[in-house]
DNA sequence: ATGTAC
């Protein structure tokens, strides 16, 4: 594999074999994957070979080995160019994303009300492996309800307030669910899981302010120095595992017909104007949906400790996902195309002035929020005009060690030890999993943020620090 | 990420 350095922070795999389009990797080099035992780049080489995509196959500076498509991957296929639509370029955990609450706290408050938030949290968040629910759902129809409506049917069912729908990204559900493509199996398990945090790296942070970078967009963002905030970082749990399960073998089967080859069977794909195109969308719609809905209800978990405990506010900054396909317009080659753009592991990030954006947040762009490993910062950013890669970043960390490297490493019970001494409360539920979550396992996140400014995908707004986590 | 294998 030969990268190119095109400029710092950006390298250019040339087309060679069967690609359409070059790849493109934005990072640093200390952040290049280890070619040796980390074969994302050899990844992001396959996706350029997709029928339809167009400018290049990116690849964040968070990079990593995923199934079929890299993690830290966004790719763009032409719809009326008989562009595809792919589960593996979406992921398992579909509209998997990152929700940050504001407090009417400050970090001066929290040394009295800390150990309580936490025991309230560590109370109220269902979460660990399979473990559900905050909502006991009736039957199959109210699960349709959510898997349409996702948090606007939340908070219609009175789990939030309306104001919220305007910090979600589509407003809290994105359109064209068709809850009939989601099979018997994927709402089986999706039905007692609904307000569930998951296991692996989803968490529910309190966290401070530390740093603001760009005070005008943080207060417009809500945000300023020293507040308390609350992140959640949740996904779809065992239903948008499921239905990426039955597309994939769905399209598989279907592939032949429509003359597809890929150099990987994970690329699974169809064209998005097809019968297997339009089914998977609309069943990955729903499962966005149930997320969505997940996130709402997390929150509102959340909500009811901080007013219980500390007679406090959480006010909605922002919801975004990292695993999704959306249908966008974006210019290719000059004129607009309407583009199937797969982000996996990678943020939507619209610049200022883009009209999706509510009216207060169209003057600063879109807020994007980057979980740091456990225990270390987080970010929030906002998009850039001119951007390259479809008005996408980074998502996160992104793994260079294993789950087993890190277990063999370090036991959960002295790693919990070690985040207490620095000022770091953790409520898990399972010590091989905390182990598995190291922050030694996980790039830094300042570097990849740091990249992702320096190649002009976003821009830094603030920075928070831990101060309690609750894991799955 | 995930009823960590159907």
């Amino acid at each position: 594999m030969e990268l190119v350095e095109e400029s710092p922070y950006r390298f250019r795999i040339d087309r060679h074999g069967p690609m359409r389009v070059p790849g493109v990797v934005f990072a640093a080099r200390a952040l290049l994957p280890d070619l040796g035992e980390d074969r994302s780049l050899d990844q992001v080489a396959n996706v350029a070979t997709l029928p339809g995509i167009v400018g290049a196959a990116y690849a964040m500076p968070d990079v990593h080995w995923g199934y079929g498509f890299p993690i830290g991957g966004v790719a763009a296929t032409d719809v009326a160019a008989g562009g595809v639509v792919s589960p593996g370029g979406v992921g398992f955990d579909i509209s998997c994303g990152v929700r940050l609450l504001a407090a009417d706290l400050t970090r001066a408050d929290l040394p009295r009300l800390r150990e309580a938030l936490l025991d309230g949290l560590d109370a109220a968040v269902p979460r660990g492996m399979g473990r559900g629910e905050v909502w006991q759902l009736t039957d199959r129809a109210e699960l349709d309800a959510v898997l349409r409506g996702g948090s606007r049917y939340a908070v219609e069912r009175g789990h939030g307030v309306a104001a919220d729908l305007d910090r979600c990204e589509d407003q809290g559900a994105v359109g064209d669910a068709d809850p009939a493509q989601v099979s018997d199996r994927a709402v089986q398990r999706g039905q007692g899981q609904v307000g569930s945090l998951g296991s692996g790296n989803h968490f529910l942070e309190v966290q401070a302010v530390d740093e603001v970078y760009d005070e005008p967009t943080a207060t417009a963002f809500g945000l300023r120095t020293g507040q308390v905030c609350v992140m959640v970082h949740s996904g779809s749990r065992g239903l948008g595992h499921q239905v990426c399960t039955d597309h994939v073998r769905a399209m598989e089967r279907v592939m032949p017909r429509y003359g597809i080859e890929v150099p990987d069977r994970q690329l699974a794909c169809a064209p998005v104007d097809s019968p297997a195109g339009r089914a998977y969308l609309g069943a990955m719609a729903a499962a966005a949906n149930y997320a969505r809905a997940n996130r709402q209800l997390l929150a509102e978990a959340a909500r009811r400790v901080f007013a219980r405990v500390a007679g406090a506010r959480l006010d909605l900054v922002y919801d975004v996902s990292h695993n999704l396909a959306k249908l966008e317009t974006h210019p290719v080659d000059g004129s607009p195309r309407r583009l199937c753009v797969h982000r996996k592991g990678a943020t939507r990030a619209f610049p200022p002035g883009h009209p999706d954006l509510p009216a207060d947040l169209r003057p600063v762009g879109q807020p994007v929020l980057i979980p740091g490993s456990m225990g270390t910062s987080s970010y929030v950013l906002t998009g850039v005009a001119g951007a390259p890669a479809f008005a996408s970043t980074c998502h996160g960390a992104g793994r260079v060690r294993s789950r087993r490297q890190a277990t063999r490493t370090v036991r959960g019970q002295d790693l919990r030890r070690d985040l207490a001494a620095r000022g770091v409360a953790v409520r898990g539920t399972s010590w091989r999993g905390l182990a598995e979550e190291m922050p030694e396992a996980y790039k830094d996140v300042t570097a990849v943020v740091d990249a992702a400014e320096g190649a002009g995908l976003c821009r830094r707004v603030a920075r928070l620090v831990p101060l309690g986590v609750v894991k799955g």
